[in-house]
RNA sequence: GCCACCGUAGCUCAGUGGUAGAGCACACCCUUGGUAAGGGUGAGGUCACGGGUUCAAGUCCCGUCGGUGGCUCCA
């Protein structure tokens, strides 16, 4: 006798076992229509899942009670539509396999091995979506059925399916004792598929839906193992949800940094330089200039030295420091001097020869360096230290090279040179904590000052089974709980991961999306036990005994290619005075207002503001089109009535009207204090009664 | 690195085997106009690069380089 107790805390209770469906039609037939599948007990379920004991029941339908789309609809809708893609991928690709086919976080995907010569591309999407058409105007019902394992497993091995088994091995290793099917129609005759569920009633239940696009991916994730073709796609309630996700797309395309990049002049790479290789152009290496003079000023304000180092170093550092030999695939290769390469030709040495011989030690190189800490550490090492001189804090905005493997690169946010807003602090165990805070000060002040809340932090623990770590279990847990305890002063939400620390100690990372829902690591703090000791680095104590400090890595923003990268979008190019390249753009109405702006420009310029004139032959209007374009951030406009008055009239990007006028003086003052106090006054202020 | 798609003027893109195109940007001329593009004229191309097929290749095939989306990787 199940007792149904419904999100409004009413109860129904039913003599025998009950389905969703059931208590659906019970309670209205708009909910019986509208209902997609059901949470029990919180669970994602069928509508036509038996309820058999006491349970709490909440009926999902394509919108919540916010009217906003529901999650768990789209869930449903869109693995239901994954079914129908397979089947009519099925029809259409005889011998295609299925593999694997769930939703994602904006629709789903199915992963089919398509047999020697057979291969789907996008040009076939539209005779796909016919058919799934067809498969959802027929309006089938998903049919739940169920075998034992064994049983199950035997039906998979009868039908060859070298994937589903692969499955169903899988779901029996995790617990499962039977395993589900899922016929679109009736089971035997219609299409059917091994999976978990749930799914809609029926087809004819998938509102909308679109295929995206097709990628590759390898089985498990493998890449020695099958490679697999992953058709993307995407579904909704209805049109007009399906039609806003589509739009939703196009704008974030209009925001990609890379579109902007070049529109606004800010960044360029040529393939003749190198894949990977930004070349800042003037704009973007203001904005560049501009925030690493903020974060400097802040390292200065916390007692960081800034020092400066070159972009290589011997190989013989990266044997000690551990990178050459633990991340060579990941480097340039070494660079060998032009007198030791030639006596080794004339050896005859063979390529895999040198290799080994560098590797061994017995030739040495120059190797582009993949990171700051060596050359940092050798700063430190170059005098005694005290413990009275701890914490030494060294930062430099330092350029690093690393050989990303080539289909992972792009834009700023992958790249192979790059330049981090890296620190070494060294200090003893017990100051661990405070200096992990003083990290954290740092970017909460920059990403509050930016105006960026949504990012997440991720704090990377050691496994607890894991063999591979240095140092001993006391100093971890310390240092884990330190990180854990700052990472939980930022107030954004974070997650502990096991497993994720590094082999050295434990780490705080921060992480942003880009435009397209792609999650980048930005900044991290690394806690480190072991380059200080493979230097054998050492402080004298209070005790007069050598002791070793404990490093700290910090690049709160990781690098200033991929931050400035997700700066640009986060701005959508439309940088806040203080960081703009181009501040005021002044534009005369005609010739005759030319000296009027050229002594305006003078003003601007004696103030530290970055500012152009216009004294093009267009239009007022056309010069405002323009400037709006390259986002500037105020236009000043002035004519004879303006040089009459002595004043000038304001327009602001984003908004559509003139402001009005303000005396020259005002202006220039109010854009001045603006852009010094990082936007925290703002000529706005001066047009607030207009803009209400 | 792997798979798919793509590479035509500075930018965005059209061009399905038969004379290389448009809009914007650029240069010059006219226009001196008060807030999101006034008008005209002109210049600009090794159709990414290298091979091949063909009477004929921007177009078809192969390779290389580069881009995009994924996969894998990311000290």
């Amino acid at each position: 006798m199940p007792l149904i107790t419904l999100p409004d805390g009413t109860t129904r209770e039913y003599q025998d076992d009950v389905t969703p469906a059931q208590v659906a039609a019970d309670i209205g037939p708009g909910l019986a229509k509208a209902a997609l599948g059901a949470r029990i007990d919180g669970e994602l379920a069928d509508l036509s899942a038996p309820i058999t004991e006491d349970a709490e029941l909440a009926l999902v339908t394509a919108k919540d009670r916010e009217g906003d789309p529901d999650e768990d609809a789209q869930y449903l809708m869109r693995h239901s539509c994954a079914h129908v893609m397979a089947e009519a991928i099925e029809e259409l690709f005889p011998g295609a396999r299925l593999v694997y086919g769930p939703p994602v976080e904006n629709g789903f995907y199915y992963d089919i091995a398509f047999p020697e010569g057979s291969m789907i591309s996008s040009d076939d999407f539209s005779r796909v979506e016919e058919v799934m058409k067809r498969i959802i105007k027929e309006d089938r019902a998903f049919n739940r059925y169920a075998l034992s394992c064994a049983d199950g497993l035997e039906k998979l091995r009868a039908e060859g399916s070298k994937y589903k088994i692969d499955n169903a091995e899988r779901a029996i290793e995790a617990g499962s004792d039977e395993l589900t099917w899922y016929a679109t129609g009736t089971p035997g005759t219609d299409w059917e598929d091994l999976c978990r569920g749930p799914h809609v009633p029926s087809t004819g239940r998938i509102g909308a839906f679109k295929l995206m696009s097709i990628a590759s991916s390898y089985w498990h994730g493998d890449e020695r193992s099958d490679r697999l073709t992953r058709v993307y796609g995407t579904a909704f309630a209805d049109k007009k949800q399906l039609k806003a996700h589509l739009a939703r797309l196009e704008e974030a395309q209009k925001r990609d940094h890379r579109v902007l990049g070049r529109k606004l002049q800010l960044f360029t790479i040529d393939e003749q330089v190198g894949q990977g290789l930004i070349l800042w152009k003037p704009a973007g290496a203001m904005v560049r200039q501009l925030l690493q003079n903020f974060i400097s000023e802040e390292l200065t304000r916390q007692g960081y030295a800034q020092v400066f180092t070159p972009h290589i170093g011997k190989l013989d550092l990266y044997r000690t420091s551990g990178h050459y030999p633990y991340y060579q695939e990941s480097q340039y290769t070494p660079i060998i001097d032009r007198e030791t390469l030639a006596g080794l030709a004339e050896e005859g040495c063979s390529c895999g020869e040198l290799a080994n011989r560098m590797d061994e030690g017995e030739i040495d190189g120059y190797l582009l360096k993949p990171m700051n800490c060596p050359h940092h550490i050798k700063i430190y090492a170059s005098e005694q230290r005290s413990y009275r001189d701890l914490p030494v804090r060294l930062a430099e905005f330092g350029t690093v090279y690393r050989w990303e493997q080539s289909g992972e690169i792009g834009g700023m946010t992958r790249v192979r040179g790059f330049t981090q807003d890296d620190a070494h602090l060294f200090c003893r165990e017990d100051q661990i904590a405070d200096e992990v805070q003083g990290c954290l000060h740092i970017v909460k002040l920059i990403f509050s000052t930016l105006g960026m809340t949504e990012y997440r932090v991720r704090v990377g623990l050691r496994d607890p089974d894991g063999t591979k770590y240095v140092g001993d279990p006391g100093k971890w847990d310390r240092a884990e709980q330190a990180c854990r305890e700052a990472a939980a002063t930022l107030g954004v939400p974070f997650s502990e991961e096991p497993g994720e620390a590094a082999f050295y100690g434990p780490k705080i990372d921060f992480v942003v999306k880009d435009v397209i829902g792609r999650e980048w690591q930005l900044g991290t703090i690394q806690v480190d036990y072991n380059l200080p000791e493979r230097f054998d680095l050492e402080y004298i104590g209070a005790d007069n005994q050598r002791h070793r400090p404990v490093m700290i890595h910090r690049a709160p923003f990781g690098s200033m290619e991929r931050f400035i990268g997700v700066l640009i979008e986060h701005f959508a190019g439309a940088f806040p005075c203080w960081l703009a390249p181009e501040q005021v753009r002044v534009l005369p109405i005609s010739e005759k207002s030319a000296d009027y702006a050229n002594d305006l420009l003078g003003m601007l310029k004696d103030r530290g503001i970055r500012a152009t004139v216009d004294h093009g032959s267009d239009r007022i209007q056309a010069k405002v089109k323009v400037a709006a374009d390259l986002k500037i951030p105020y236009l000043a406009v002035v004519g004879p009535r303006d040089a009459e008055q002595g004043s000038v009239s304001v327009r602001a990007f984003g908004r559509e009207q003139n402001l009005g006028a303000l005396p020259l003086d005002t202006f220039v003052d109010s854009v001045a204090r603006e852009s010094e106090s990082r936007g925290a006054s703002s000529l706005m202020e001066h047009f607030e009664e207009v803009g209400t």
